[in-house]
DNA sequence: AAGAAGTCCTGGGCGC
DNA sequence: TGCGCCCAGGACTTCT
């Protein structure tokens, strides 16, 4: 699940490799993994494209093309962007080739289809862009603890799905939810108003501390998360309730518990996080 | 309008 | 051993 820290890395990944690069060609083995334009206006607009920049927002990698649209990639749950060559043998699930003129390939692999690709121009006139309703950069200054206060203050959600809609903070999913919600002691099911303003503000600093030190980690993999070259990230071995059903709660020795709250499986430990 | 529920998609795991 | 059912979840759509 390609969350904040793993779209982060691959973006720092990205980078050195592709800016200044051009485009070349781009050959789609599932052409709907392209959600807008339609199929062949999306190749008139990338291919002959230099790269002048790679940026991120939320779990959105966004590679800027010189003529100012925006080609625009989400790894959905189970989408790897690879840097290879052309010699590679292709992957088992390849929807979308990125040809570059260095002879390298940006290759999409993504087995359950749920990644999207578009190219939209920067100015959101002519499609909105995804993020145009999200919630501020959660490590960013933009992230400031009054208006995350007043936002919980207004708002009668469960906690949990709250915090998965990307409206009130950009780029969590539910790995990170739960942790962070650990780390503050805090159950997945309060109702965002009913949070006191010490909680929120445990809340807001443990969602900053768990994606700073995944970043770090170069994120979470377990099945199919990989970076560009196909490593592995390493934060898995630091998750403390997320995957840990039965394990005992590193701050209490109680068992870690997995519910479903908001359809989503949520892992929290009933002592230190109470209802 | 906000919140809740349904939908997409595939392969691994499980039960019989 | 093998078939088929169910589950995982990000974010969009649909409903109440």
């Amino acid at each position: 699940m390609p969350e904040l820290p793993e779209v982060e890395t691959m973006v720092r990944d990205l980078t050195p490799r592709l800016d200044g690069r051009q485009i070349i060609g781009v050959d789609a083995p599932f052409v709907g993994i392209i959600r807008y334009p339609e199929y062949e206006e999306f190749r008139r607009r990338v291919v002959g494209q230099s790269i002048v920049a790679v940026t991120r927002r939320g779990k959105y990698a966004i590679i800027h093309l010189a003529s100012g649209d925006l080609l625009i990639v989400h790894r959905g749950m189970t989408g790897s962007l690879l840097d290879r060559s052309a010699q590679d043998p292709p992957e088992r699930h390849l929807r979308l080739v990125l040809h570059l003129d260095n002879g390298r390939q940006l290759r999409l692999d993504d087995q359950r289809k749920f990644g999207k690709v578009y190219v939209l121009s920067s100015s959101g006139e002519e499609r909105a862009l995804p993020w145009a309703t999200f919630g501020p950069e959660p490590l960013d200054d933009s992230f400031d603890l009054a208006t995350f206060a007043e936002t919980l203050s207004r708002r009668t959600a469960l906690l949990k799905p709250l915090l998965l809609s990307q409206r009130v903070v950009a780029g969590l999913g539910n790995i990170y939810v739960d942790e962070a919600l650990f780390l503050a002691r805090i159950h997945p099911e309060r109702r965002a108003g009913t949070l006191v303003a010490d909680e929120v503000r445990q809340l807001h600093a443990a969602i900053r501390t768990v994606l700073t030190a995944a970043v770090r980690g170069r994120g979470t993999t377990f099945d199919s998360y990989m970076d560009i070259e196909g490593r592995s990230g390493s934060y898995q071995q630091r998750l403390r309730v997320f995957n840990r059903t039965g394990e005992p709660c590193p701050r209490c020795g109680t068992p870690i518990v997995k519910t479903v709250v908001g359809g989503r499986g949520t892992h929290y430990c009933p002592s230190c996080q109470e209802s």
